[in-house]
Parts: C-alpha cells; structure tokens; sequence
DNA sequence: CGGGCTTTGTGAACGTGTGCACGAATGCCT
DNA sequence: AGGCATTCGTGCACACGTTCACAAAGCCCG
C-alpha cells in the first residue's frame, strides 16, 4: 500500500464527468445564467441529480441550500482543479490524415491545449505546414517536449508505428498521451494513457443493435413507451 | 424495474474490452498463432488474466484447460457476440472537416461498418464527393437510412447543430448513434449513444497532470490558500 | 421573526467491476 | 496408465460507483 494518495482525490468517474458540467457551465455563463441547481445541471449533463451533487462535494462545499450553485465560481473551482488554470502544450505525432485534422481543428489552442509541434518519421512531411505548424522530423522531439514544456503527447500514427512513438513521447519526457492508435501501448506505470478507438466504439455499438435484434426475435419485447418513475 | 432482461446479458465493462481482444486476436492469427493463454492475452490487452478468463467465460467455455483458447475460434466466438457477422451500414451527418476525414478513411467499411451515405444541410457541400461517396442533402436522410438499412449514425456535425442532428436520425429510424459533437445529446431511453470526445479526453490528462504537479510542488504539505467556509 | 419551501451535502444501501485463490479439467511425459 | 505441470472457470471478498433518502441550511413571505 502506498503511504500516501489521500491528497483530496477526486473518484476517475467523477474527473471525467468535470469536463462535461464544465462546458455546460460555459455555456450557461454566456446565456447569462448566474445561479443553477444540480437538478437542472444534471438535466443538461444528461445525469442522476444526487450524482452532480456528489461530484460537486468532492471541489468542497461550493454550492447555497435552498439556492443552487453559483455558475462563475463553479466554473472557476472545475477549472482549478482540472489544472485548466493554464495552458497544456501538446506534440502530435503523426502527420498522417489524422494528425493533420488535429492540428487543423482549431479548438486545440482555443481550449488550452496549443499544438506545440507535430513530427513525422517520413521526410517528405518534414516541412509541410499544418494548421500554422511545420511538421518537423520525429528526432526533434526531444527538443520540442524540452523547449515548450510539453507534458502532452498525441499519437497519431498508423496502428504499426504507435509503440515506437510511444516509447519516444516516453523518452522525451512526455508523462500523459492520447491515443488515437487502434493499438494497446505499452509504458511505464506513471504514464497516464486515454485512448480514443473509433473502431471500438462502433463495435459496442454493434453489440447493442445485435443484441436488440436478437431480443426482438427471441420474445416480442414489451417495451412500451417510457416509464418516467413517478416521484411524488 | 424491468421484469426480466437477463438472457446472458453481457457486462458494459467486458463488451467494451471484446473488441481489443479481438483485434489482438487478429494479430496473433495473422503471426500464425492458434493457441493462446489467458496469460499472454492479458498481457497483449494490458490487463489481468483474471479479468481475461471472466470476460471470454461470458462468452461460454470456449478454452481448453491446461492449454488455452484457439484463437481462430475465439475470434469466431467474439465476433459473434459483437454482432460482426455482417455489415453495419454507418450513415455520416456532417461533411466538415471532421466529416471528411471519416468518409475518407478507408478502415471504416473494413472493418465492417461501410459508409451508406454522408449528409449535411448546406446545400454547397451536397454533391461533393468523400470518400467515394456522394454528399448528400439532409432531408434524404430517412430514404438512405430506410434503404440501406442503417442503424448506426453518426454524429460529426458543429456542436450548435449536433441535437438536430441526433433528432433527425432518430426519426429516420436509427437506434445507435456515435457521437463526436462536444454536446450532450438528448435521445429517447432506447437509443444507444457513444461519445468521442476529444476535449474531455485532453481535460481528463491535464488533471493528472496537474495533481503530479502539485503533489510535487507541496510535498506532504498542507493543502492550499483556499477559505473553506467552516462547515461544523 | 417564524414557518414553510427549496436545495445542498452526505450516510447508507445497493449494484457493478476487479482480482485472488483454488478446484477441475486437460495434455504430456515416463 | 499414472502422475505432474499447466491453465481454465468461478466463488468470494473487496473496491468502486450510483442512487436514495433525509437532515441541515439557507431564502422568502406574510
């Protein structure tokens, strides 16, 4: 067991639904919002009430009972925590089709996440400007994750070649990536690792229309419309 | 409470890691492997052999102990469940960048889920071509997913337009959706939704990024400057 | 200024997911 | 054929996540 880890830590699931009430909380701040309840953020998030108000005690006590939360200091505190309270540069690695929608897509910057280099293997890329980026060669990334202070790392390369860029974002001192390679990347325990798969994601998909297909075969499924549970 | 839904109802947290172990398959069997352990197969996915033996027990008994599984037929076997037997037609709303680049990558019909159609609403963009594939109006939606039999969409539309987006194919009849929309969507209970959401995933590493940080920076120390107003 | 209404914050119950540990089944070797 | 090494399948305990339900705490109105 380690010693310590009790440092207020915030639940996975509950840090990957912040986002979420975050933008929300954007949104609702430009609408001129100032005020909202967890049952009305929960609504919006598409979630259980109780739930926002559970992720929302783990910040501390930042909302009035009988009132709500008010919008511009949640907005503030989601930040804080996040560590959004700064900018995250990060390196792309690939310049492929992916890699060049990446550093296209402008909300990179705007959200604080600036593209701080894309690097490819393949020379004929070196040079070619993405997005406001010159590609520059892979060997490079040492510099660039140095220089910038890149802690963020982007794999977008082909399946084949994710490790080896891995293993390079590893070895210039990259410490979180995301992966867009449909590929399990192998790295030390302190890497942080997201992986975004589309192909995954459309098989589970595939799963449930399946699996509803099948029930609708099987037995002639009593779904009627929707029970909304009756609350008082 | 539904009164029954328990025909082998397989586990979200296991669906979503059939699909890695049957990529991982398909590469064990195209490097001439045939028999595999749960062993090395958690080990290929990065996880634990435990979790391994329960998620393909799901599945049936489809190992052999004392030896491990035949990979040719497990991959049968998952395919199966996944519901990869045959085509998943995809239809794509949205022709932007984020559009384009779907269409336009080839691993999509590949691996099962071929483009039935791209539509947008602005009318510059219809008769365009992505992917070998024709862009077409919006209000043909209903005609390509009743024709082509579609049952997945997806959503790659600008954020302010993703809900009408979602409500459209929905009324064309389909009943999963993949959503890379930085938006919550708002679909009827029976309507399976995925999300892509590349901003989430970036704030996701930026907060463990920050808690390395700060866990750094203070070092056993108390927590921060921030009042708490005294709760006791 | 007190009663009633609203909404938070959280203890507790429940459900889901994970990992260990071990019996059961199988192949191999002598 | 018997014994041994291997690996599956799964019961069980524990950790994590979700939801309910309600007391505490605030606002508003008469």
């Amino acid at each position: 067991m380690p010693p310590e880890r009790n440092r207020r830590r915030i639940p996975d699931a509950t840090v990957s639904r912040l986002p979420v009430y975050l933008r929300i909380l954007g949104e609702q701040a430009d609408e001129g919002v100032d005020s909202i309840s967890s049952e009305r953020l929960a609504e919006l998030a598409g979630v259980n009430a109780a739930k926002v108000r559970k992720d929302l005690s783990y910040l501390g006590s930042y909302g009035t009972r009988g009132v709500g939360y008010e919008v511009g200091y949640l907005v503030y505190q989601i930040r804080r925590e996040l560590g959004l309270t700064h900018d995250w540069p990060v390196v792309i690695v690939g310049a492929g089709n992916l890699g060049q929608a990446l550093a296209g897509y402008g909300g990179f910057g705007e959200r604080g996440f600036p593209v701080a280099g894309v690097v490819d293997v393949d020379p004929a890329k070196v040079g070619t400007v993405l997005g406001g980026v010159r590609v520059r060669h892979i060997d490079e990334l040492p510099q660039i994750v140095q220089t910038k202070r890149v802690n963020i790392g982007v794999v977008a390369t082909p399946p084949h070649a994710a490790q080896d860029a891995a293993e390079r974002l590893v070895a210039a001192g990259v410490t979180s990536i995301l992966n867009f390679a449909p590929v399990v990347l192998a790295v030390p325990r302190a890497i942080e690792v997201r992986k975004v798969d589309l192909a995954v994601e459309l098989q589970i998909l595939s799963y449930h229309e399946q699996r509803k297909a099948s029930l609708h075969a099987v037995s002639g499924g009593a779904a009627g419309a929707v029970p909304r549970p009756a609350s008082a």
